[in-house]
DNA sequence: GCGGTTAATGACCGGCGGGTTAGGAATCCG
DNA sequence: CGGATTCCTAACCCGCCGGTCATTAACCGC
């Protein structure tokens, strides 16, 4: 009979791993650190990975196979909304319509859904964005910010067609920015200990973005915008339609 | 007499340099790389820095003090715009006083001046934002970082005692989304050839900023606005500094 | 051309760290 | 206890690359 094998062996290493690139970074890590952290000898570490790349690859695909299926899973319920209840359009901003609050509603349990994500991850993101750089990771990044820039713009310029966001916004800058904000707090988790309130964010985010997009008003003032805002904001003055 | 040094080496070394620390981090780049991509030996390196690192903290250090006078001369220039004019308030949002509009102009021209600074060193920039991780200037990104999420924090606080900005919005949440935009556009940069529109892209973020923190309306909506945010004001903790 | 001076070269040095492997360790069975 | 088997160790290997320095090269004045 065979001498058993340490059955926490490999999670002990990806542990370990994780804490040290966290710390050193992806270059930085050596695996006479990350064993010895385990208490295991240098030579362990290739009974279970091949290179600490490979280690770290096997945890970043899971991150980003996790991101990406939400991302899926996002864009199809969206689609299944705007099937049912049809795209918001100027009406349902100015009344805010059921179906309006339920578009923000399920947009805001969309990005905490995502933000729990990266806070299980936050030591993996933290490589990804500040110790990428020349490693094969590098491009990963973009591969997922692209793909959220993407999908934002796509919804807000469908949005924009149906009258509920300003048409004069780029559709792009907008989600680039949207897109930022998250990459700055996801670098930003990887700096605590305890968990930040997402739901703070996530609303002061959702707030902004809503608030900042509302169309112009209507026909006569909107011919004026094309100078100065300052124009079309003055007949703003008048509508009171916060409720 | 003495041979002539070249008075293109030193300079050729640092264009060489960046290129390479772009391409590969600062981890990544070799001596052997930068010196031949200057038809230059290795040990000539030496004659003008003690080591890669050395240039690319001199490099960086011109970027960052940059940023940092900018900083200050913003601080400055509002300070000097609020004693002359005070702080604008609800009325001057709502009849977009000239005052207010003058805030906003000069905002724009600080926004835009940071980001030539940026579009500059977008080499720089990319190396600090996803290579920085285990080298010595880790910190330094978080240093500039923080010193916009104060600026910002504080200035917009006070916009919110004088009634122009939403009272219930946390500052400092919305320093981080601001700050975060300008980071993905930096890193974004670094990935063109050309630059890209900057003014649209400041004019984006303002409107965006400027709507997005409209006081609320009067009493009885804002009586219904209470509800969710009252999560937006917890304090937000701050990260710890990593040593 | 020689001497003096500084710039620049490239062969060489040696520490670092990923990776290897012969041998030790742990386990069970007869 | 010995044998068989697999797990694990740590001494060792060796390529990489930052850094060094004896030598060559470039310049001027005499």
């Amino acid at each position: 009979m065979a001498r058993p094998a340490d059955p926490h062996a490999r999670s002990a290493l990806v542990s370990a791993a994780r804490r040290e690139f966290a710390r050193r970074g992806l270059k930085g890590a050596r695996i006479e650190d990350i064993t010895a952290a385990c208490g295991l000898s240098k030579g362990a570490f290739y009974l279970h990975f091949p290179s600490k790349e490979a280690l770290f690859g096997e945890v970043v695909g899971a991150f980003e196979s996790g991101l990406m299926e939400m991302n899926g899973r996002r864009m199809a319920r969206m689609e299944g909304f705007f099937q049912t209840h049809g795209i918001p359009g100027a009406q349902d901003r100015i009344e805010r319509s059921e179906r309006y609050l339920r578009f923000l509603q399920l947009e805001k349990e969309h990005d905490l859904e995502a933000l729990d994500w990266v806070w299980e991850f936050r030591d993996v993101s933290l490589v990804l964005t500040s110790g990428s750089q020349g490693t094969e990771f590098e491009s990963l990044l973009w591969r997922v910010t692209d793909a959220q820039v993407e999908r934002i713009s796509h919804d807000f310029r469908r949005l924009q067609e149906a009258g509920a966001m300003d048409p004069e916004l780029d559709a792009r800058i907008f989600a680039s920015i949207i897109v930022g904000s998250f990459l700055l707090l996801s670098t930003q988790m990887a700096r605590l200990d305890e968990k930040p309130d997402l739901n703070a964010w996530a609303n002061t985010l959702q707030r902004l973005c809503q608030e900042g997009t509302r169309p112009a008003s209507p026909a006569p003032s909107k011919r004026v915008a094309r100078r100065p805002r300052a124009a079309a904001e003055k007949p703003r003055k008048t509508p009171r339609k916060r409720s």
